[in-house]
DNA sequence: TGAATGCCTTCTGTATACATAATGTGTTTT
DNA sequence: AAAACACATTATGTATACAGAAGGCATTCA
C-alpha cells in the first residue's frame, strides 16, 4: 500500500506512444496483416495505429534491430521474409545460447532454492502431461511453466549480457522456446514430444545440480532441436502452421 | 565509368544525418569522452555533433539496441558500464557463435576457393609473425588479415541470421575479434599469443576442409578465449588497457 | 545544522511542418 | 504495341515547436 504508485492502477502507467506503436506494429507483422516483403508506409501506419510519425519511426528502428523488418535501400522499411533455413538457423542459435546459459549455471552454481523453482516447473509440466487431456487451462499451465523454466535458466546463467542476447534471439517469434507449443497441442503425433521435452528439462536440472557443464550444454542444444521436428511437421500442414506465431513470415520453398 | 553514380565521388553519397549522429556518438562513447553512467543530454549532443534532435534520437535508439547505452527509467539514455565479468561473458558469447559458424562451415562444406582465401589470411599473418618486427605497416597488415579471416568465417557459415547476431555481439568494441590486437603488439609477453592464435586459424581451416564440425567449433571457442588472457593482462596495466577500444566502458573492480 | 519543501530550469516525448527524393501513371513517340 | 519520358503524387528524412515531467537549487523550517 505504502509503496503504491500515485496512479490508480497498481504500478501500471499508461504505455507511451512508442510502446503502443511497437506492440501494434509487431502484432501486425507477426499476425501476417502486413505481408512479407511489403513496404511499411509510415503514413498508413499512422492512420492505422493512431500515433504520430515520431514514435512510429522509433518503433520501426527497434523492429529493424529485432530483425522483423529490414531497411529498403531507397528508404523506409519492409517486412522481412524468412526462408525455412533461416528458421532452422535461428532455432539452432537459440539452442546454442541456451546451452551456454545452462553451462554457466552448472559451472557457476545456483542456489538450492532456484533449483527447486526449476524442479517445480518440471513437476507442473509432468502433471499436465500425465493428465493427458490438454484442456484449455491445462494447456495454459503448460505454456506458463515452460516459459518460466526457460526464463529461469536464462537468469541462472548469471550473465546479463547472455540474457540480453537470448531475449533478442527469442524475439523472432518462431525461434522462441514456446513457438511450437500450440502446434504440439494440435498435432497428435507431436504430443509425444512433450514428455521428451520435459525429460530434457529434468536432465538439465540434474546436470546443473551436479555441476556437469558440458552435459547441461549438450542437453539444452538438443532440447532446442525438438523444435526442428515440430517445425518440419508444421510446414507440411498449413492448418497447424497457422498456429505458429510468425508463420506468415516464413517463405515456403517453391 | 558507365556504372558510376550521378554524384561526383564513385558510389559515395554524403552520409545521412542519422549515420553521422550514430558514428559520432559511438566514437564519443568508445573513446570515453562520455563517461560510463553519465546521462546523454540530447541537446548537448545536438550542439556537439551538429545534427538535429530527430536523427540524434534515431542513433540513440540504435545504440541502445547495440548495447552501448541503456534507457534511464525516468527517460533518456545513459552510457552503459561493463563489469569485468560482462566483458568475459561477451567474449565467451562471441566465441560460442563463432564456434557455431565454424561448425556450420564444416558441416555444410565450403568451396575450395573460399578455403584458399582463408589460408591466404593465415599465410599473411604467418609472414607478419616471422618478420617479427611489428612495424606500423606490418601491424596494419596483421589487423586486416585477422579481420578478414573472421569475416570470411562468418560468411562461410552460410547463415545470414548467424552473421547478423555475430555482428551484433562484435559491436561491443571490447568483444570484437580485433579488440586486443593493439594491446598484443604493445605487451611483449602478449606477442607470444600471436603464433598460437594463428595456429588456431590454421587448425580450424583444416577442420572445415575435413568436415570436422565438432573440432572446428571447439577450436573457435578456444580461440576466442585467447582474448581472456589478453584482457587479464591489459587489466593489470592501465597504459595497455588504454589501447583496447571501449576500455573506458569497463568498470574496474574496486 | 540538517532535512524537507517549493519553485524554476531543463530535459525528454510527441506532433507537425517542410524539403528532397522516389514511385507510379499517363501520355507521347517510335 | 511497346518503350520511354515527364509530371504529379506521395514517401521518407530532417528540423523544430510545444507540453508535461523530472531534476536541481535555494530557501525555510524544525
Amino acid at each position: 500500500m505504502s509503496l503504491a504508485e500515485p496512479s490508480d492502477r497498481s504500478s501500471e502507467r499508461s504505455p507511451s506512444q512508442t510502446v503502443t506503436a511497437l506492440l501494434s506494429l509487431r502484432e501486425l507483422i507477426v499476425s501476417g496483416a502486413l505481408k512479407s516483403g511489403e513496404r511499411i508506409s509510415e503514413l498508413a501506419m499512422v492512420d492505422r495505429i493512431g500515433v504520430s510519425r515520431t514514435p512510429l519511426r522509433t518503433a520501426l528502428v527497434k523492429l529493424e534491430q529485432e530483425g522483423l523488418i529490414e531497411e529498403i535501400p531507397s528508404g523506409g522499411y519492409a517486412v522481412k521474409a524468412f526462408s525455412e533455413a533461416d528458421v532452422f538457423d535461428a532455432i539452432e542459435i537459440r539452442g546454442t545460447l541456451e546451452g551456454l546459459a545452462a553451462r554457466y549455471a552448472a559451472e557457476r552454481g545456483v542456489a538450492t532454492m532456484r533449483l527447486a523453482e526449476l524442479r517445480e516447473c518440471v513437476a507442473e509440466i509432468d502433471t499436465v502431461i500425465t493428465a493427458g487431456s490438454l484442456s484449455e487451462e491445462d494447456f495454459e499451465a503448460y505454456l506458463r511453466a515452460n516459459e518460466r523454466f526457460h526464463t529461469l535458466l536464462m537468469e541462472l546463467s548469471g550473465s546479463p549480457t547472455l540474457r540480453r542476447e537470448l531475449e533478442r534471439v527469442s524475439s523472432l517469434p518462431f525461434a522462441s522456446a514456446s513457438a511450437f507449443v500450440k502446434a504440439e497441442a494440435a498435432l497428435p503425433e507431436s504430443r509425444s514430444i512433450l514428455p521428451i521435452a520435459n525429460e530434457h528439462h529434468r536432465a538439465v536440472v540434474d546436470a546443473i545440480e551436479n555441476r556437469e557443464g558440458a552435459r547441461a550444454e549438450a542437453i539444452m542444444r538438443e532440447h532446442a532441436r525438438l523444435s526442428y521436428r515440430n517445425l518440419m511437421m508444421a510446414l507440411r500442414n498449413q492448418k497447424v502452421l497457422d498456429l505458429v506465431p510468425g508463420a506468415a513470415l516464413i517463405r515456403r520453398r517453391s
